[in-house]
DNA sequence: TTGAAAGCGCTAACAT
DNA sequence: ATGTTAGCGCTTTCAA
């Protein structure tokens, strides 16, 4: 575009340092096998000319791109209130700039776009895909899976199709519940009530099996249905509130939630933790420690969890093999994080 | 990878519709100047080969690549907890998705990652950049400006060389502004304060600069300066009612420093709007409906400023041109939003 | 309207 | 260790 500068070519750097366009390329491309007089001499022509190597030529004849998609399925609405998202980019951005692949961004909106990024994955335009899709009925794995692409997911997915066993990183949402209604317990309280997330995603599920695991069979009324948002969580921590007014602790299913919570209790005239005690899950910093009191909470590397998928992904495709055999699942500890409401 | 399933080709294409390659070519880029009867046998061999062109192919004669670099500066801690950017990502992808372009996404963390996204767009792998950088003294614009590469900024760039005028799509900041603090003067209050964002930034310039047009020569320990978070909210809100008791308004830089004042305002006694009125700015959804009171807010339309970003991008694209002496800077209006804090 | 053929810029055998 | 050469899959003159 612009000053039709037309870029300069391998063979302008070859001319230029008096080498074939091969022994070029060799040294463009590490310069193994090379003697060093003539690595010195192509990578002054390189500087001098400023080359920059044609991706798409290179692609042409490699079949490799050096990118990567993220596919994140927009139903996901807490992409746009949830630090969660955004931290985990981060932490698939910088493995990616790490090793110097790069991350093309595929947002999907609605069954209509999953055509779109099938058809993109499957056209060979990147090396593999990292992909955030948690609802159980979602289409967009298994359309995945028939594309053929070596795939990552962030969160066990929960699609009931696809046979073939999914590689993905997770952390231990079900381990991480029991810790946190442990400790509940551990504080001598006895009427424990859960606020769960969406119960589509397994993330969500994952933390009331949690949950249930330690509470056993208990008075249904404590188990009351949310969805991960501040809004939703006081809508349910009213609800607990009518329905069971002894109840003397909450774990919510994440922080955003608890956040709602906490406002209600305040509301009520629940003293938190004295009257209350509450947990949440995820330890995302700008909510947990900002809330009145501080959020106890279950921490997870969310950042962390990124890097894990993007290496996992890259080390596939750096071995060839689909990581047939590999761990199928990723799954990173969490710890309790006591802050001041249990 | 996985099953060296290599992809169907044009050739293989033309083959069975049993026309020359350059008609396939032909019909799978829009069809133009082909008969009919072939156009339709060459459809049908595309469906029945799930024939996908080769992107690499493809760019390497027209020299497009039919995607953008979405570039966003780290130092723009924002991102991980303002859903303004999310939000503006998801504006552009619609648009670029509607256009059949990719979003690259470039994360950088600090100086060192300058050089890289300078090289990478100089590489000439993207067809231009939407560029996230709105500090004053950030050294990116001027690489980008001479990566030679089509850009348009969010936000209004505050660098200071660069003679060539940048594209850039902003809000109406001082406008908004100024609304926001007259109509705070209309309700009759006359010891009105700012909570400015971090000045380093344009917007928070500009509106600062607002709030300047109306009040005039002030007080000015009513101004001072935050960091557009909620917590810089809260200090700064404390420090003002320390050093003027009798503030009767404030208006905040944005949503989620008027979310920490509030805070502070509740925990401090004061009644809002009776004792002192609160406006914000941005009406980021999930948290200016869920202030207490409801935050009254100016209102700027984040997604249709990403929109905006990529359709100038790719009209530019389009035309060929870098936009010389078309708009310079498109500026969207502002509304204020009454709810209950003012 | 259709086809033949010439590259786009690069890597990877293969020769030397 | 270096050079020669044959494509990678596609678009696009140019002829027919």
């Amino acid at each position: 575009m612009s000053e039709a500068v037309s870029r300069p070519t391998l063979e302008a750097v070859a001319a230029r340092a008096g080498v074939s366009r091969a022994t070029a390329s060799r040294v463009v491309n590490g310069g193994d096998g090379v003697r060093e007089p003539l690595v010195e001499r192509v990578r002054r022509a390189v500087e001098e000319l400023g080359y920059v190597p044609n991706q798409a030529a290179r692609s042409l004849v490699t079949k490799r791109h050096d990118a990567v998609a993220v596919v994140i399925a927009e139903p996901e609405t807490r992409i746009f209130t949830d630090p969660f998202f955004a931290l985990q980019l981060r932490g698939i951005s910088k493995e990616l700039t790490a090793q110097d692949n790069q991350l093309v961004l595929l947002l999907t909106e609605g069954r209509d776009d999953h055509a779109r990024v099938a058809r993109y994955l499957a056209g060979g335009h990147v090396d593999g895909a990292l992909v955030f899709s948690l609802h159980l009925d979602d289409p967009l794995p298994g359309l995945i899976e028939g594309a053929g692409v070596p795939t990552v997911f962030g969160g066990r997915p929960g699609w009931s199709g696809g046979s073939k066993s999914a590689v993905y990183v997770d952390c231990d949402n079900r381990g991480g519940a029991e810790d946190a209604v442990r400790h509940l317990v551990g504080l001598g309280r006895t009427r424990i009530a859960h606020i769960t997330g969406p119960l589509d995603q397994t993330s969500a599920a994952d933390r009331l099996q949690g949950y249930r695991d330690v509470m056993g069979e208990t008075d249904p009324r404590l188990v009351v249905a949310s969805d991960f948002t501040p809004s939703g969580g006081e809508r349910a921590m009213g609800e607990l509130l009518d329905r069971c007014p002894d109840v003397d602790a909450v774990f919510a299913a994440n922080d955003l939630t608890a956040l709602g919570a906490l406002r209600v209790l305040r509301e009520r005239g629940r003293r938190v933790p004295e009257d209350v005690a509450v947990i949440g899950f995820d330890d995302v910093l700008p909510v947990a420690e900002q809330t009145e009191p501080a959020l106890t909470t279950v921490r997870q590397d969310i950042e962390e969890m990124g890097r894990l998928m993007a290496r996992l992904l890259l080390s596939t495709l750096n071995r060839g093999e689909p990581a047939t055999g590999a761990p199928t699942g990723v799954v990173l500890p969490t710890t309790l994080i006591r802050r001041a409401t249990a």
